[in-house]
RNA sequence: GGCGGCAUAGCCAAGUGGCUAAGGCAGAGGAUUGCAAAUCCUCGAUCCCCGGUUCGAAUCCGGGUGCCGCCUCCA
């Protein structure tokens, strides 16, 4: 079957077709950094690392660009806003421009701890004013925008596919009365592409006006078509970006191109944290550095966030994210064990058993990355073949199988996904445990065998009961005893 | 007020007309173990409610209830 994804543009489930050949260009929405991604944030990014993985793993090229916005978007289209990223630094005395530089090198430690793979481009707002001008002359030249007072207005009335994407029209915005008529504005729904504002921190010189800063949507567009081209496949962000984000991107876009923007929209339903929204007044919200100084591993914060099917809600619970961590240590076991020394040969029930669940999983992703039976397949084959005994030749097919479902999913334990918290620079409240090292854990387990050898069973026991408090499980076999760090 | 989505076991979550409703986590009992761990075996679902269509519905239609999203800057 082919790879089909649900395109928000049509509202259904369609086949997927780049543009060129064995060539895949993608657009992320990516981060305002003027504080850290929390898990909401990252079950976008996540999105877009799985779409990533699973078209490479089915033999697409891919380019994918993440943008990062470092100028704070203007707070509303009826002036007097302020930019997020500028209260923050004023609030705490700090220049935006150093603040943004913290938040971004934060950034690429989170996604580093969750396992993402990185984009070939992350291209900043304020490295991309002069591209946004153009693109704003552009669409001035088409008789797309007007300009009032140093600002440049969009004017909706001239595109008239504006609404398509968000399902949308003109009619059905102006039922709804929340946006007040703006004095400087044709139409209510007009969007800003630039503003201008002497006082704002971060401002630039334009054609209207010596300090401006552009719109809040103009630079996705801009840096889109840069990097991608005028047309591209597909792009990404939260369902809260659908509208006004992305349907001014289009409207920017192919205003100022004339040609079609994106082939296919994809957006990442929010989460839920206990049941609610996650808010900061709440208590209810966490960041990946929050649940890493508690211990949990990236990638068990990755699979409890990536477990869900992308459109569906999901619910994120401590609860849920330890069944993550233990769902993972079940696969570490079974990885751990295809390494026993094994007899020769091969088994053909179990070769076809292992291309079975190798097909019944990509054939789940191809399906608009159905997450959920895709690692299904991998659980029922683990549980099969753990009641089998493998030989060489089968347990060699197994590790790779596994090798290309990681590939995909990457949730296997890798050192960087089990890095503490130390390794991010959070431990200065000292909430983690110190992990042993490897030597120290190879020195007690040798003191452990030797102990248990002479029938010492209460030291024994308290040597693993130390490694298990400090994150390391022991297992006696009878070909000797195995050590693993907990998920 | 306008537009849209979701509701499956204690928790997470597949399944969109038809064999005994995937899979994971948690829990109970058993095998195994010095004890554990791991693994294996056994055990769990009036598919939100009401009505309808159909030989047959978790799945389609109508109504209801609940939750969620967008319509303002939030993934």
């Amino acid at each position: 079957m082919a790879i089909q994804f649900f395109n928000t543009l049509t509202g259904r489930k369609e086949p997927f077709q780049p543009l060129e050949p064995g060539r895949v260009r993608m657009y992320h929405c990516g981060p305002t950094v003027y504080d850290y991604a929390h898990i909401g944030n990252f079950r976008s990014f996540l999105l877009a690392d799985l779409l990533r993985r699973h078209l490479e793993y089915r033999g697409f090229a891919v380019t994918q660009v993440m943008n990062l916005t470092d100028v704070g978007h203007i707070r509303d289209d009826a002036d007097e806003g302020e930019d997020k990223l500028e209260a923050r630094a004023r609030r705490e005395r700090q220049d935006p421009w150093a603040l943004a530089e913290h938040y971004i090198r934060a950034f690429f430690e989170d996604l580093d701890v969750m396992g993402v793979r990185r984009a070939q481009v992350y291209p900043r707002a304020t490295e991309h004013i002069p591209d946004m001008i153009r693109q704003i002359e552009r669409l001035l030249e088409r008789g797309h925008a007007y300009v009032v007072e140093g600002a440049v207005y969009f004017d909706v009335s001239s595109f008239e596919r504006y609404g398509a994407l968000s399902g949308n029209t003109l009619e059905s915005l102006r039922a709804g009365h929340r946006i007040d008529p703006h004095p400087d504005k044709r139409n209510p729904f007009d969007f800003a592409l630039w503003k201008s504002d002497p006082h704002h921190l971060m401002k630039w010189e334009s054609p209207w006006g010596p300090h401006g800063f552009p719109g809040w949507h103009i630079e996705c567009s801009a840096m889109g078509m840069k990097y991608l081209g005028e047309s591209f496949d597909i792009h990404t962000g939260g369902e809260d970006n659908k509208f006004p984000h992305h349907e001014c991107e289009i409207a920017q876009a192919e205003g100022a191109s004339g040609r079609p923007f994106v082939r296919t929209w994809l957006h990442v339903r929010h989460l839920l944290v206990d049941g609610e929204k996650m808010a900061k007044s709440k208590g209810n919200f966490y960041t990946i550095r929050d649940l890493v100084a508690k211990g949990y591993s990236g990638r068990a914060i990755r699979h409890a966030i990536l477990s869900t099917h992308y459109r569906a809600p999901m619910n994120f619970t401590l609860d849920g994210l330890e069944a993550a961590r233990r769902t993972l240590e079940r696969i570490d076991v079974f990885r751990a064990a295809l390494a026993d020394p094994r007899p020769p040969g091969d088994t053909p029930e179990i070769e076809a058993r292992i291309e079975a669940a190798r097909a019944a999983f990509g054939a789940a992703l191809d399906d608009d990355l159905g997450i959920s039976p895709a690692l299904a397949a991998l659980h029922e084959l683990i549980g099969e073949l753990n009641k089998r005994a493998l030989r060489a030749g089968d347990a060699a097919r197994a590790r790779a199988f596994l090798a290309e479902v990681d590939d995909v999913v990457g949730l296997f334990a890798t050192p960087a996904q089990l890095r503490g918290a130390a390794e991010i620079g959070l431990t200065a409240g000292g909430t983690l445990r110190a992990a042993p090292d490897d030597a120290e854990v190879a020195r007690l387990v040798a003191e452990r065998v030797a102990a248990r050898a002479r029938r010492e069973f209460a030291r024994a026991d308290a040597i693993r009961d130390e490694l298990k408090a400090r994150g390391v499980i022991l297992e006696d076999r009878a070909d000797g005893t195995r050590w693993r760090r907990e998920g």
